[in-house]
DNA sequence: TCTGGGGTCCTAGGACCC
DNA sequence: TCTGGGGTCCTAGGACCC
């Protein structure tokens, strides 16, 4: 038997939900009706487009490209800064809501979920359930969301993605060559911005073009992808919705800096302010891991990163840290540095650490003050607790900001 | 002109072992 | 003088997603 799946997704997510969050603040101006976006900070040189409102996409502007060219698309455009404690709210509310549907939904992403209603349609139609969700939504929770509806998860995904805002489209295994094939390349999942021009100058235009191409072609042109392409193109799709909370692989966290740094002491501050976070938010999964990397980004975008495995894995600040350190010191030959990350992967549960000959004192010691430090960080927020490293480095970073606003 | 930040998965090459 | 091949682990980089 068909899987019954729904895809929903909000529309402008992080705007809309800013927008119903300013209305229930008395904000009297609903920034879905003006030319707005949610952006980043264009002094901290993170200025690009997080989100727009339809009145800024009719001026063209578009997600993810700089502040700086949308306003000059649209001089009246107004900038709202991010704010993840609103869409975190709101995208646990439409959760909730869902599950009053079906149990088995699988959270994609901040703003987009799945949902396997198979065992769930109660005599009712798939399509009509997904009429009686976005009719919910917009009424009880004031934004609005574009919802796909077919037999796998690829194909709602592509149907929830057709034309917005608020908007039900269906995408059946019959409606494939109708709906699906004419679309560009660029438009199918899982196809990006390197991949449309290597299928183009195979005469690849459209998606139907990839269903029809020998799948051996694309194999060979593209491994694995090139068969994964093949069957997204042909509607194929059998993974499962996936409600289970997984386990993070890795974590990790990068900062742009306001100005580009060539100091290697600088450098290894930020670097201390990372591993700081990142090991806290490691221990907060109950987690250790075994390979820590770092990434370097230049001033002309040049990326590398270096890694390195531990014998033993940790989730100590101090040893990921000092191997942080050691990376840097072997791959940085001083030029001027525009965005430093770190990340651990190799993730374990804790209780799962063999006890090795390392497992020594200091180590126990160590683990005792990280365990301390985040009992801070839980109670009186993680700002709270801070290096005086990382002070040092903001209360520089703050002068240099401040000074290019003036 | 200026270009975020958080992830997952894959590939290719080298080291090393049997 | 010429020189196997299979397997695993590690590293660097890249593609893609939201």
């Amino acid at each position: 038997m068909d899987r019954q799946i729904l895809h929903i997704d909000v529309n402008n997510a992080f705007l809309s939900w800013t927008a119903v969050d300013m209305l229930k603040n008395g904000y009297e101006i609903d920034i879905r009706t003006i030319p707005a976006i949610i952006g980043g900070d264009e002094s901290k040189r993170s200025g690009i487009v997080l989100a727009k409102s339809p009145v800024a996409k009719e001026f063209g502007v578009v997600t993810a490209e700089t502040i700086y060219s949308a306003k000059k698309k649209c001089p009246r455009l107004e900038i709202f800064p991010a704010n993840f404690k609103v869409y975190s709210y709101y995208s646990n509310k439409l959760y909730n809501l869902l599950l009053e549907y079906t149990e088995i939904i699988e959270r994609f992403s901040i703003d987009e979920c799945f949902l396997d209603m198979t065992n769930y349609l109660q005599g009712d139609t798939l399509l009509n359930k997904a009429k009686i969700i976005s009719k919910r939504v917009k009424e009880e929770l004031g934004f609005t969301v574009n919802i796909g509806v077919a037999n796998n998860k690829l194909l709602a995904k592509m149907a929830s993605d057709f034309e917005k805002p608020d908007k039900i489209h269906t995408l059946f295994k019959n409606e494939i060559p109708i709906k699906m094939w004419p679309l560009p390349v660029g438009e199918l999942f899982m196809i990006g911005r390197k991949s449309v021009p290597k299928l183009n100058n195979m005469q690849i235009k459209t998606i139907g073009d990839i269903a029809r191409t020998d799948i051996n072609v694309l194999i060979k042109k593209f491994g694995k992808h090139g068969k994964l392409m093949w069957e997204f193109a042909n509607g194929i799709d059998n993974s499962e919705v996936n409600n289970k909370i997984e386990k993070p692989k890795g974590v990790g966290n990068s900062v742009t800096l306001p100005v580009d740094i060539s100091n290697k002491e600088k450098l290894s501050e930020i670097l201390l302010s990372l591993a700081d976070y990142v090991t806290y938010r490691l221990r907060k999964w109950n987690m250790i891991a075994s390979t820590v990397n770092v990434q370097l980004r230049t001033k002309d975008f040049k990326d590398y990163s270096h890694q390195k495995k531990l014998y033993t894995a940790t989730s100590s600040t101090k040893i990921i840290y000092e191997t942080a350190k050691e990376l840097l010191d072997e791959m940085y030959s001083g030029e001027p540095i525009r965005l430093v990350g770190l990340r651990v992967d190799n993730l374990t549960d804790k209780e799962e650490r063999q006890i090795t000959l390392f497992e020594n004192e200091d180590i126990k010691k160590q683990d005792k003050l990280d365990k301390t430090l985040d009992e801070l960080k839980k109670k009186y927020g993680y700002q709270s607790i801070s290096r005086a490293g990382k002070m040092q480095v903001e209360a520089e970073f703050g002068d240099t900001s401040k000074k290019k606003l003036n």
